[in-house]
RNA sequence: GCGGCUGUAGCUCAGUUGGAUAGAGUGUUUGGCUACGAACCAAAAGGUCGGGGGUUCGAAUCCCUUCAGCCGUACCA
């Protein structure tokens, strides 16, 4: 068993299921009730480690007062040969159960035996999960909400992958649609401008008006001094938003790697057009009966499809009647898809196509009006997109500066870009920022700040826990003590609460990673790795290593250095490295 | 209107299946290295968990209601 906190737990549950059984034999209980406790582990170490609140939750079923049936318990726990080696009553009823040497040794021995791969859960079952995220528009530069959500997917999937998934990461390239032909006649307006004097040539108002559009602009006549004036207005505006794109998407492959994010693929909604895959994908929905024409546009019966699904969901006739839905155009009157319908077909490609058991999407929190709707889409599909597409939905980065918001848009040019961040911090810094609170809280993001920020960053005291344990181990061996096995060590040497915390803290590594997998919450292991290095260092500062009789010294040692193995096994999660020295 | 997210210490935020005296960082105050790395540690102070009601042995957590902030409600993507 890898994870003590679950076999912790579990041995509790067991232990106290045989004595109420022996006690009910012993007839001073009622037999065969069927009792629900639920087993915690207490704030407040004065109360044990685990604690079964079995007493209060079967008081109803024995009829009898929670003390009085925790005390029976109590009497006839078999704790011989368990991780247990005390039980306590106290307040209402709870039974406390107080860790023995075995349990810490185990702890020891577990994170030995898995090295580089403790920690890792098998709640994925091998089942196959995309992560797509980022999916930034390729006619910009990328901003701060882009890193945010880039770090977020890379790490989510991290976690995934250690909880069992078969993960596949991907970038969903909108290179297709309404924007790209703004973002070419933005491009051709600049190439114009420079032709022709700006003045000569009116810039749309609806244009991408950044100075990379102009870089581009600048490029194409560079390269193609005035030839392409000439060509027909379509094929121009055509050539002018290949250009782009193939010099942002590469660009933008580039910054995200500077992040240490790869992707398994790039996927073209282009592509998907050209196939008829979407138009195949609308018919589908057509035949299935859930789209309708109107004023010469094909619309999807959102309306239905989602009143279809609430009502799955568990809610009431009337909660759904009173919801303000409305219906989608999926093919407009002039002919063309709307993103919405090559979204269907996409996510139907991820589903139906490629076969992926869940699909978890990472959204900015302004698209969530989309989320349902999309989900109900492809119930209509029959792909169960309520339970199969997650979408995580992620808060948007508010950017300081001096303590004052910073407004951003891409049409008046204003972006942060990412790229120019990369050259103030690290990307272990960046990393570790960006991860550093659940999706669904806001986060602000103080330039200033950022900058100087070196020893005021959470990330540097974990690493600084790493650093300083290899400097030790170093040194110890420089002086002829190594580490020892875990079998080698005797840990009811390792005695002391800051000890005992420490190793609790270790045990807890794989229960972290599965609730981050859980609840798509990768931030969990930052704040997990803070609290480690924190147990750490108060053992360092309370426990002396060197020096210490042999025996005590190998425990310790063995102690820091497992430390430093799960320190290591968390930062490759987050993708922050753990340097020996810094 | 309808809907989503958020509201916890001065500030930034945690708080797993409801549990015992609501936590951490930061800031403020005060201590700790001739000792394994002081990028560290310890102590103090700091709270009507936005307000109100309900469910029960027990609520920051679940339900209802209400207030505030942000966002969404396109033949845009």
């Amino acid at each position: 068993m890898s994870n003590m906190i679950q076999a912790a737990r579990q041995q509790v549950d067991q232990l106290t299921r045989a004595a109420y059984e022996k006690a009910a034999a012993a007839g001073l209980l009622p037999a065969g009730a069927e009792v629900k406790a639920t087993i915690e582990i207490p704030k407040d170490t004065a109360h044990g480690d685990y604690a079964s609140s079995f007493a209060m939750a079967g008081a109803k079923a024995l009829h009898m007062a929670p003390r009085q049936i925790a005390q029976i318990i109590a009497d006839h726990l078999e704790l011989e040969g368990s991780f247990f080696q005390k039980v306590e009553i106290a307040g209402p009823g709870f039974l406390n159960f107080t860790l023995g040497p075995r349990w810490f040794g185990e702890v020891l021995s577990a994170v030995e035996a898995q090295g580089a791969d403790y920690g890792a859960g098998t709640e994925g079952g091998g089942r196959r999960v995309m992560v797509e995220f980022v999916s930034a528009n390729p006619t910009g530069p990328m901003h701060m909400g882009n890193a945010r959500g880039g770090v977020l997917g890379d790490t989510l999937a991290n976690v995934l992958k250690r909880d069992g998934w078969d993960t596949w990461k991907e970038f969903y390239v909108n290179d297709a649609g309404n924007q790209i032909h703004k973002f070419a006649v933005s491009i051709n307006a600049r190439y114009m401008q420079l032709l022709l004097g700006e003045e000569n040539f009116p810039f749309p108002e609806e244009g991408y008006h950044g100075e990379d559009i102009k870089e581009l602009a600048r490029a194409i006549y560079d390269q193609h001094g005035e030839s392409w004036r000439d060509l027909p207005e379509e094929e121009r505006l055509e050539k002018m938003g290949q250009y782009g794109l193939s010099v942002n998407i590469p660009k933008m492959e580039e910054d995200l790697k500077k992040y240490r994010i790869v992707y398994d693929q790039w996927f073209y909604e282009s592509s998907l057009h050209e196939s008829g895959y979407v138009a195949q994908t609308v018919d589908k929905l057509t035949q299935l009966g859930w789209t309708y024409e109107k004023d010469g546009a094909l619309w999807l019966n959102t309306t239905a499809l989602l009143k279809q699904k609430y009502l799955n969901e568990g809610k009431t006739q009337e909660q759904v009647d009173k919801l303000d839905l409305k219906d989608d155009v999926l093919r407009r009157a002039n002919g063309y898809y709307t993103y919405f319908a090559a979204d269907i077909a996409y996510h139907r490609n991820k589903l139906e196509v490629r076969g992926f058991d869940l699909v978890i999407n990472i959204w900015g929190a302004d698209h969530h009006g989309h989320v349902a709707r999309l989900q109900a889409a492809l119930d209509g599909l029959g792909l169960d997109g309520s339970h199969r597409l997650v979408i995580v939905l992620m808060h948007l980065v508010n950017l300081l500066q001096d303590g004052k918001p910073v407004r951003m848009s891409k049409r008046s040019g204003k972006a942060i870009a990412l790229h120019d961040l990369l050259d103030e911090i690290s990307a272990d810094a960046a990393r570790y920022f960006f991860n550093s609170r659940a999706a669904s809280s806001p986060l602000d993001f103080d330039l200033d700040l950022a900058v100087r920020e070196d020893s005021e960053n959470p990330v540097y005291y974990v690493q600084y826990a790493h650093a300083r344990i290899c400097s030790l181990i170093a040194r110890l061996a420089q002086e002829g003590a190594a580490v020892p096995t875990a079998a080698g060590v005797d840990a009811a040497l390792l005695s002391s609460p800051e000890e005992l915390a420490l190793i609790k803290a270790l045990a807890q590594f794989p229960e972290e990673i599965h609730l981050a997998a859980r609840d798509y919450d990768p931030s969990r292991i930052n704040r997990y790795l803070v609290s480690l290095a924190g147990d750490f260092h108060r053992f360092y500062n309370a426990c002396r290593i060197k020096g210490e009789e042999p025996a005590l010294l190998s425990a310790r040692l063995k102690l820091a250095d497992t430390v430093r193995s799960v320190l290591a096994n968390g930062l490759a999660l987050l993708g922050v490295s753990a340097p020996e020295k810094m």
